[in-house]
DNA sequence: GTCTATGTTTGCGG
DNA sequence: TCCGCAAACATAGA
């Protein structure tokens, strides 16, 4: 569910509410499986009198660094989500893990399809040094994006959702780029022109700064829906140009959106400004040419 | 009952 | 070795 721009709000939103500071004293888990590691006994031996120096972002782990060392990642997944709230306040139903601070207030890591996890490590490298750059750090040029591309031949749409080779990048944001760029997300990589690579670039960056300007994308109303610290909702999805906006005229040129599979993701492109007219080795399995 | 879902990992076969 | 694909994780909503 939450990609960079919706963890991003997430960060920014415990960050205002003063997290940064708070003393844990302890952690309970009703949901073994949400802890990744350490084992949860040594997990809630060892996040006792903790204190929160930051809150920030990598890719779509939350990480949480503590003052002294050590740190908690935190990767919301499909449904994830964290309420801040007072520690008389009734557990819901999907609290899976609740952290207790000294001042009374409970973080609480509520996630229905239970896919989410939590780390607690001394050096985060293992897990965040498989990640690629950040799409909106000056690192992450044109030229690394293109030079990438042209290194493999893979399809773009499954490339640009791999957190290996840039980090944060989900469904929604993939789509809205990829229709940005007007490039179909089953062109090969090594297929895009340097052109091609360079309005890409600059696609992914714009819907990503317009998603956290928005607090994020939520969708329905659904319990596995984006919400940020404090139920508060994102208003980005009025800014999607395609994504779930099938049969919808595209805002470029009123051709309807459609919706393919592509690398077994549900996709949505504009048929007509989005095509794989003229690129050899590209095949258009199930959409129109 | 059926299908779908904003994510990631693993194992298989080409 | 690289790549795509299917399945698995687990639950809710349409």
């Amino acid at each position: 569910m939450p990609e960079l721009p919706e963890v991003e709000t997430i960060a920014r939103d415990l960050n205002a509410a003063g997290v940064a500071g708070k003393t844990l004293t302890g952690a309970r888990v009703y949901w073994d499986r949400t802890i990744a590691e350490p084992s949860v006994t040594e997990f809630c031996r060892l996040i006792k009198k903790k204190k929160i120096a930051a809150v920030g972002r990598r890719g779509k782990f939350l990480v949480i660094d503590f003052t002294g060392g050590g740190h908690m990642l935190m990767h919301l997944r499909m449904s994830g989500r964290l309420h801040l709230v007072s520690s008389g306040a009734e557990r819901l139903p999907h609290e899976h893990v609740v952290f207790a601070f000294e001042d009374g207030s409970e973080l609480r890591f509520h996630d229905t399809r239970k896919f989410g996890r939590v780390y607690l490590m001394a050096d985060v490298e293992r897990v965040l040094g498989r990640l690629g750059p950040e799409p909106l750090d000056p690192m992450f040029t044109p030229r690394v994006l293109f030079e990438g591309m042209r290194k493999r031949s893979r399809l773009v749409k499954p490339l640009l959702l791999d957190q290996g080779f840039v980090a944060g990048l989900g469904n929604i944001y993939t789509d809205e780029a990829l229709w940005e760029a007007r490039i179909h997300p089953r062109r090969l990589s090594d297929s895009l022109s340097q052109k091609e690579a360079e309005a890409l670039h600059a696609a992914i960056r714009k819907v990503l700064r317009r998603g956290m300007k928005n607090l994020g994308t939520s969708l329905g109303t659904g319990k596995a829906n984006f919400y940020s610290v404090g139920r508060r909702r994102g208003r980005n999805r009025d800014a999607l140009k395609v994504f779930r906006r099938t049969g919808e005229p595209c805002a470029r040129c009123a051709a309807p959106v459609q919706r393919i599979i592509v690398g077994q993701r549900s996709t949505h492109i504009c048929p007509k400004c989005q095509t794989l007219k003229g690129f050899k080795g590209s095949r258009d399995r199930g959409s129109e040419g």
